[in-house]
DNA sequence: CCTCATCGAGATAACGATTTCTCAGGAGGT
DNA sequence: ACCTCCTGAGAAATCGTTATCTCGATGAGG
């Protein structure tokens, strides 16, 4: 614990004022070469360190960014949150990541702190896309990005996925294929990407003139074991699952070995997501992919720019999903006539 | 961007001074309740809301700690980060995470950041446990915890899981089932971790008067499969593999499979970690699993102890492996004399 | 009844950097 | 030669809390 140096002490020992060190420390060009010099020579001499606490009681604010998310062990964040962390790293931003299991009470509390805490800027996958915090956030000059998920606060930023669009294509490659048994397992009701999945699968589905079956999931591993454990139980067996994510597709590879089937033998699967495991896993999954590290440094790059103080319209940024065929959707299937 | 109410405007408005308004607010038992509720709906009255950034300034600490690892998206880490934010949370504390993708320069610039920062605690999962920063970081008063590898600085408390028994158990599993050629995949090089993993699987080897045979991996999946696919298409391939980390065993597991063996027929596997996914993948894999929810919550305590001002020796807390036996590592097999 | 300790609350000085304001001095224009 | 403009640096005022210091009042003990 010895005695802390401080700026003023640097403005005595290079004999400028602490407007001199400050200025020099902070890059403003109109400080004299020599001075600069000077200034960084008894900078090196001293070492000293700028305290950070002070500096940031005088400009309000701190270089953090918030990332909250609904789980940091889901692989889709988990990237999410280490491309916006090395990102933003090199460019003097720290990263607070905030959890909220889905509780809107949580995200609440967390989003209250980070406007108490000054921080830069917020990237908010929503638990509760109507927290009347976000509109806070905003109105004390913390730009805010909704990622994944929109929120209901009209000036937010926004990162999404095509998912529409993306789960049609994904149902598509089965009917190619030769399903017409097709169940969609989804994801937690009242989230807007489950509404959007399903809303794509049933919209591939009702194209091709086949029923729609569809069970609700809760986006977690349990959810899609028991989920697809009920389906294959069933009479009418369906032939092809698309699962509504990562985590669920998990889920059902337990499933569907328990019930001693093959895939995709005896059942095709595609999965929405494309964690690091699905090409390794066996069979490896046929996977929807979400273009996680591109979204990160998209959502990234529009919160600092507000930061940097750009105005004007919030803007949406909407990318596509790849579809990444590999072993479990499987080949094409007999058309049973 | 409304005007700030400040701590001065609540105790105006309830006519006492700003040091009862702030005594009041940081539980300061020797206010007098009538005051403490005067100010109490002064500050609901006028929504006042404390800053934070001046507080940290006078306090010279934040109330954050910083949680640094190698890698987020390891389902290890991920784990350990996600306890430490949902308890950190209940008790005031946010999460500052810092990757360092195992470079000892940008471990040492966060350590020097958060050192500026004044953090309230580190836990660091070091990738240069050498790193200087470390003790000045005590120096500071800022206490720091080791968390699955141990650091030079011997202030600080550390968490450690004992590789070398779980290991030496992993490996006697599999020469229990009368294996007698087993390989074992290592970790990265110069990592703590990796030699204790090692010397647990020789040490078993060893007793059974076995001959180890260890390749070098780097706790990536890729390392992972490009070992297997090595050590699978020697002369003497091995009946059964012991793969030092859960990225690792993935990589093996596509290895396997491009060689067109079965685990367990053709080859038993046992992995260390037990990530959410081993025993939902095809066969589930026979895991050699760290506590790490109860390993992190250690950390997180001794952490909170060392803030609220515990002196004395650096503690070591222990947790033992536990082998979950699933199916990768087989039935006995037929003894080849 | 007086003195001394105790307790509660106000006044005030930090905490350490940034930034506006001010002023000196030099350059350029008339 | 004088005035204006501009640049660069110092003085000083914040930023909003917390904590120390001081003082008055109250209660207890002699």
């Amino acid at each position: 614990m010895k005695a802390q140096v401080r700026l003023r002490d640097v403005a005595e020992h290079a004999g400028v004022s602490p407007a001199t060190v400050s200025r020099t420390l902070n890059g403003d060009v109109r400080v004299d070469a020599d001075l600069q010099r000077r200034v960084n020579a008894s900078v090196a001499e001293l070492g000293y360190r700028r305290n950070r606490l002070a500096r940031n009681l005088r400009l309000q604010r701190i270089d953090a960014i918030g990332v909250m998310v609904s789980d940091i062990e889901n692989p889709h964040f988990s990237e999410m949150v280490k491309v916006i962390e090395d990102e933003g790293f090199r460019l003097g931003y720290r990263v607070l990541v905030c959890g909220t299991n889905e509780s809107p009470d949580k995200q609440s509390t967390y989003l209250r702190m980070l406007a108490d805490e000054h921080v830069a800027g917020v990237i908010v996958s929503p638990s509760d896309p109507d927290a009347p915090e976000i509109g806070e956030l905003i109105d004390a000059g913390i730009p805010v990005v909704a990622f994944d998920r929109e929120v209901s606060d009209p000036r937010a930023d926004t990162v999404i996925a095509d998912n529409v669009t993306g789960l049609a294509q994904a149902t598509q490659l089965l009917i190619d294929l030769g399903h017409r048994s097709i169940a969609y397992i989804g994801g937690r009701k009242g989230v807007e990407t489950t509404a959007e999945r399903l809303q794509g699968y049933e919209q591939a589905m009702r194209g091709a003139r086949l029923r729609p079956r569809t069970l609700v999931g809760d986006f977690r591993i349990e959810g899609g074991h028991r989920a697809v454990t009920r389906v294959l139980a069933s009479a009418d067996r369906p032939t092809a699952l698309v699962v509504a994510n990562n985590f669920m597709t998990l889920g059902a590879l337990k499933a569907v070995r328990e019930a001693q089937l093959r895939i995709p033998e005896d059942l095709a699967l595609v999965g929405v997501d494309d964690p690091y495991w699905a090409e390794f896993v066996t069979p490896p999954i046929t996977s929807l992919a979400q273009p996680v590290g591109e979204m990160a440094r998209q959502a990234l790059s529009m919160l600092l720019a507000r930061i940097d103080g750009q105005t004007g319209l919030a803007r949406r940024s909407v990318h596509p999903l790849q579809l990444l065929v590999r072993t479990s959707s499987g080949p094409v299937v007999t058309l049973d006539r």
